[in-house]
DNA sequence: GCCTGTCTGATTGTCGGACAATAATATGCG
DNA sequence: CGCATATTATTGTCCGACAATCAGACAGGC
């Protein structure tokens, strides 16, 4: 009949009202945070309190501190902080491996069409030296996986919409661990990417959507294929290895 | 040529730690954190530390409260903190509609498609009720759009992939105010949006996957088309109406 | 002029203790 | 046993303190 009555706690009600002025850009990217002593005087609070509101903005990325420094700035949330958030969450929600993948099979034929559309001649430049940095790696399989999560972030960059840019970040970094076992284990794997990744900057670079859209299909549907050839159950979930940094 | 020797003030260590913990499974869901002076004592830090590294956690979802309870439990970050984070960042990263519209193009037909495949009985249910609330309703354009968006949830959740699930939400919050000026503006806004649910409907009942994700890709488009004909600019930046809740 | 060392003040990280409000738990009573 | 009441535990907030260190000023030597 009645709803409880809304009660925050301080340090609730300030980091809100901090992140309403980031958010509304009056306080705007890279401008200094006044000093807790300072917040705790204009908003009539102690510095404890202060201190535990900034903790909440800390961790949602939309402060930070730059390195070596003291004082808290605006930042706007890294790719990594907003990939930290969403892949420990979807640790907790028991993702299996293929959901990742189904995931990233859905998304990433997007993707590289709108990569295709509408890369910039230095996104695609970067994208190639990707491709060029995975195919001339001979070594460990710790770089190589890197280098392939690189070309999916490169392809997110080039495709200049920061929807796809973020939302590639936690997804490669969840398919990181199995994709190593691909790769150590098939042994046409590291050819198979070498082989999409050229066909895909190719199609990239001809601004030939449709291809590399169906380039990225069959690229990660080599991913699944790698998984049965490599013995790796579907029904793995991820981040037994600790998803974190 | 150095690297800077890394140090991390004892609140960000402590928060990792318990952190890890729960990622880890050995402090599961729904379990109670030990109380702030425990968690002190066995840290061997002040009570003030504890409670900053409380609210990092907090602020993550990784632990919270019980409606009108005192301590923190251990909970699994929900759709909706999931959602807020993600949201909050594209804001900050000057997101426009037609960003977010391109994501839920590309990657709503995969969660169609994997509802069909995949979809129990309730969750059919569940959508069907979606899509008759949808259709019955008449009245206030603010609810329609709620229903609009518990439509594409309900299709996650049929999914039966967390990462759809948590994908969705960010992107729905981003869109509704969009979407509501389309209702509004768009005569057969209704009419065509019910229609497209109806059909999705069927074929995920039919358990057509390719129906489905046909449909889906009609129904996107249409959005598209709405933002054409209520003369919404597709480069408005999306959460300058707060992407708060 | 530029680098180096030193000094000073400001700011953060951490601590200890305090207290009111209230949730959680035990206690007593019917 | 169920329920009201008293006790205790726990959180939210405050205050004051201090060491570490960062930022900037300032001077001296090459």
């Amino acid at each position: 009949m009645f709803e409880p009555l809304g009660y925050a706690p301080a340090y609730l009600r300030l980091s809100e009202a901090i992140r309403d002025r980031i958010l509304r850009r009056e306080l705007k990217e890279g401008q200094a945070l006044p000093t807790e002593t300072e917040l705790a005087r204009q908003f009539e609070v102690n510095r404890s309190t202060v201190r535990e509101a900034l903790r909440k903005l800390e961790s949602s990325g939309l402060v930070g501190r730059r390195a070596g420094g003291k004082r808290l700035f605006v930042t706007r949330p890294t790719r990594e902080s907003v990939g930290g958030g969403l892949s420990q969450a979807l640790t907790l929600h028991e993702t299996r491996v293929v959901d990742v993948w189904e995931a990233l099979q859905a998304v990433q034929p997007g993707i590289a069409r709108a990569a295709a559309l509408r890369r910039s001649t230095e996104a695609l430049e970067q994208l190639a030296s990707c491709a060029r940095r995975f195919a001339g790696r001979r070594g460990d399989r710790e770089f190589a996986v890197e280098d392939v999560a690189d070309f999916f972030n490169a392809l997110g960059e080039a495709s200049d919409n920061p929807v796809f840019v973020l939302l590639n970040e936690p997804l490669l970094r969840l398919l990181k661990p199995s994709l190593a076992v691909i790769i150590d284990r098939v042994p046409q794997a590291r050819a198979r990417i070498e082989s999409a990744q050229k066909h895909i900057v190719d199609a990239v670079r001809d601004r030939d959507a449709e291809t590399a859209a169906m380039w990225m299909t069959r690229h990660t549907r080599d991913f699944r294929r790698g998984y049965e050839v490599a013995c790796i159950p579907l029904s793995t979930e991820v981040g037994q290895d600790l998803g974190v940094a």
